[in-house]
DNA sequence: TTGTACGCGTTATCAG
DNA sequence: CTGATAACGCGTACAA
């Protein structure tokens, strides 16, 4: 922890000298150099970038803001923002802001505040008209949902789409009494895939039962809630289609009992080892954190200017097992995947553009 | 993004009056403070937490180093500890630090050079002695792995003992063939549960055939490659311990064709509802990472001083249906649990200890 | 080649 | 109650 002044101070020359060989500046006489070196062992020097950072009045750091890190969706677009940073020589803060958004604008403020030199982050609050202030200085990116009432650059998935063609699946499987359940209609996501879900429905020229929609179903509690009152209606629903992966991971073990086909938004380990295998539409949060990053790094160093722009990333329907007939009824539909393999149905891709594998 | 100075000259005070009204120093009159705020507010006054943190030498910070932020695992750890600093108003810097090491030391010191508050750090190179000086001033935690080479504080958990219990558990049931899969035998908490396997193996006196222990499998080919050797022994293995939850999830898959009992080291998502569902030893990574943080906080207000201190997190052996026998044979073993329920079958806190309520 | 002076934004010290 | 001044560690500009 000795500082330049000490070493400067033990090699007998300016602290300047002493900047110039731990930087190695040429303009340093080798005798001098030496002197300094020795200097700079013996007391074990080591740079605080600090004050580094301090003193060109931006931290080399990217600041990511998630409803939660511990959710590994969110940690995977933390993932891919740290993949990106690292590249540039920038580290990454966390924050966890919770899904209330009370606490949206004082946290992420008090990253703002530290000078960082961008920000990522999914917006949980109504409002994000607060960031224009500072998106003028500092590039900010908003993923997963879009921002309000503020222009910045927005990585988001293609929710309505997604959610459509998963449940356009089972209505072309011939259900039709498909459930809707979700976290909460406040979350834009969940917001866009109901859309998706009634526009399916309706272009199907199905009429929308609101009581197969269920909000609040993403914690055990609010789960066994709508599996009960799933399960109360009548006609049941045949099938459901579950607009997040947590809603889908304490859902389906509530409809254990029940007999239902299920697609769900996001794909999770082992859904293809469920039976039956879950058909879900697969999300790549680790791409929205890099593409946001990148786009964040491109502000950053001017190559990109300009109002904020507004991507939508393409998803796919991988179909797995869990919406094929009985095995009964196998061999009349041969065009359904074998147990265990998996196929894309649709992608939100244009036709012919490239997509990530499947993963699992 | 007006500076103090600026407040000042618009106010018609020193800096340092507006550093007072700023931070609530009542050695103001009110009349000047009034006149002050105003200025704060005309200007948009925004402190620069970057000139605090330097001023007073320390970053309000915790570092987290892991192996992969995007490992649902380690974001746990993150997330308890993130959880933790926000209590004390200091944020999380995170960094993935790989699996092989080569970059651990560099990217941990870039890390320690930014005057963080505090580290916590699991290790994944082979020496940490390049922490001790580091040390000295900033509090470092390690996690799940214990620090080679340099005193620290440690919070792992009982991985020899949970091994041990969940192959005993396979061995108890009758099966006299038991494999062992994990990732690498560096890795240290891979080693213990290793030696955890030999262990009940030896006091079932059963002798450890190298053959049933495959180590590599924790990516998709490894497991593949793993599940084939397996499947090629005769006798093949009728159980398998998987040592932790990255390989349980592609090593299962892969071994899905084969009839093979099945505990794991580590839950998972929906581990439940597999058929047969998981038995596991359940882990609380993010209880790691909380008292990892705690002890950090505590080596930063001075109220623990000392020697490193070694803390092992006790784990508990869940049995869920995966190593029931077949269902034929269920009312001859009327101790199994029923199907999509579970059970804590063993647990390494001292008995009558407090311990967390299992998940899922 | 080397050194001096200054500034980054904030807070502590100590006079007034 | 208020303000001038120094200090934190480093890098830049400019001299010598």
């Amino acid at each position: 922890m000795a500082t330049m002044r000490e070493v400067a101070l033990r090699a007998g020359v300016s602290v300047k000298t002493v900047s110039r060989v731990f930087n190695d500046d040429p303009h340093v006489l080798p005798d001098t150099r030496r002197r300094v070196q020795e200097a700079l062992a013996g007391l074990n020097y080591t740079p605080n970038s600090l004050a580094r950072t301090f003193r060109d009045g931006r931290a080399p750091v990217v600041g990511v803001a998630v409803p939660s890190i511990s959710d590994p969706f969110f940690a995977a677009i933390a993932g891919g923002v740290e993949e990106v940073a690292s590249r540039h020589d920038m580290s990454v803060v966390v924050t966890s802001l919770g899904e209330d958004g009370d606490r949206e604008r004082e946290l992420v403020e008090s990253l703002l505040q530290r000078q960082v030199g961008a920000l990522v982050m999914t917006p949980v609050a109504a409002d994000q008209s607060y960031l224009a202030r500072w998106a003028a200085r500092t590039p900010v990116v908003v993923v997963d949902r879009p921002a309000r009432g503020v222009d910045v650059d927005c990585f988001v998935e293609d929710d309505l789409g997604g959610a459509r063609a998963a449940t356009a699946h089972l209505l072309a499987r011939g259900h039709r009494r498909v459930a809707f359940a979700g976290d909460r209609e406040s979350v834009p996501t969940t917001a866009n895939r109901l859309a998706g879900y009634r526009a399916a429905l309706e272009e199907a020229g199905l009429e929308v039962d609101p009581r197969l929609v269920q909000l609040g179903a993403s914690d055990p509690d609010g789960a066994a809630a709508a599996a009960r009152r799933l399960a109360a209606l009548d006609p049941a629903p045949t099938a459901l289609f579950s607009s997040d992966a947590r809603t889908t991971m304490v859902l389906v073990p509530a409809l254990a009992s029940r007999r239902m086909a299920v697609t769900g938004f996001g794909d999770f380990p082992m859904a293809s080892m469920l039976s039956p295998a879950l058909t879900v539409v697969d999300q790549d949060p680790a791409a929205l954190g890099r593409r946001a990053a990148e786009r964040a790094m491109r502000r950053l160093d001017g190559s990109v200017e300009g109002a904020g722009e507004h991507v939508v990333l393409p998803v796919r329907l991988l179909e797995r097992s869990s919406c094929r007939p009985p095995d009964r009824l196998l061999e009349l539909f041969p065009w359904t995947v074998p147990a265990g393999a998996e196929r894309v149905v649709w992608s939100s891709a244009p036709s012919g553009a490239p997509t990530a594998p499947a993963r699992g």
